[in-house]
DNA sequence: GCTCTTGATGTCAGTTACTGTCATCAGCGT
DNA sequence: ACGCTGATGACAGTAACTGACATCAAGAGC
């Protein structure tokens, strides 16, 4: 523990994605997460709520950010075009972080636990996108829709991304899965 | 406890739903439920791999129903059709058991770690549409892509339907959500 | 310099979900 | 009757999580 990381927080998410990629989320027990940390179990519990959300401190930025960049964009935009603009952004977001992510990515991709949570973050963050898009007057109906058509292109584009061996374009990767599915719902 | 319900499967799954709507998710132990149905703590984890995937009994039947549809749908059907008419179907089973669908669903709603396995089951259910969308040709992204919108207008339509005084018509919420999408993606 | 407060942490006891192991017991074929 | 098999009970154990209380360091005000 040592002065290059002096918050406990951030030595415990270390410690967790350290020692779930090493020895795996189940062998791993929160003692184990704590002690590396130099602090005790019950400190953990004051930092995250259980131990899966060690790993999705980040996803309340990712919301926020989402959300900002919704009400940000120009009115000209369609719901979905709006939609599609605040999910690069949060691609751009985690592209930063790329390997990162990557290693998060695969130590979820073992447990579906894990994946569980996954999912809700995400479902919380379709929920806050389609609440942004009611405050620029979309109805109802079409923010809820053009919000879970965004989460899952950013879904999508996100599996797409994280297995390209060389460090690919996220945000590409989205403007892609959006115009697949243009075409896909095309009427012919 | 008795002739009307012979299987301690049955009788468990009853059980809970049961206490949970009764007194909650988080109130209720597993003893209670096994208690109730006559069993001991032991007996439910052979019947059920963790507290709530008691609720979850019937995803496996969904998923296979909705795999077949696609399977035996016509081939000049398009990939959204395909799975639009197999969302449909699986939208027909649940309408045969619509006070328990709905019962089971505002338990649900009142648990985030419910909802977690919930959104697992509906993934689990998109992969599967997926791989049954391959088998019929239709290349990766395209199936991917596909059967996540499958999933997302299933969602949706269910959301309304629950939502609904009256007992309305799932399967037709489903058509309606994909003519929006239909709207919300076409090019201007 | 000295309290006094406040926030962060440690300690400890307790509940409950979940698992492994073995004993029991009823039914069923031979 | 005898043995086999599948389902269940009984029991011990691990680990996630919670509540309550003690401690302790750092800063505010005097």
């Amino acid at each position: 523990m040592a002065r290059w990381e002096p918050d406990a927080s951030g030595r415990l998410t270390r410690a967790a994605l350290e020692l779930y990629a090493e020895h795996g989320y189940e062998q791993t027990t929160v003692a184990d997460i704590a002690e590396r940390a130099g602090v005790t179990e019950r400190t953990y519990f004051r930092y995250f709520a259980d131990k899966r959300e060690v790993l999705f401190d980040a996803s309340g930025a990712l919301q926020e950010l989402v959300v900002s960049a919704i009400a940000s964009a120009p009115l000209t935009l369609s719901p979905i075009e709006t939609i599609g603009v605040a999910m690069e952004n949060a691609a751009s977001l985690l592209q930063e972080r790329r390997e990162f992510a990557r290693q998060r990515a695969s130590v979820i991709a073992t447990n579906p636990s894990l994946q569980e949570r996954e999912l809700l973050k995400l479902a919380l963050l379709g929920a806050a996108a389609a609440e942004a898009l009611r405050a620029r007057g979309v109805r109802e109906a079409a923010a809820a829709l053009a919000a879970e058509t965004g989460v899952m292109v950013f879904k999508i584009g996100f599996e797409k991304w994280v297995a390209e061996e060389e460090s690919g374009d996220f945000p590409q990767h989205i403007r892609d899965a959006l115009d697949d599915l243009r075409l896909l719902t095309a009427v012919t």
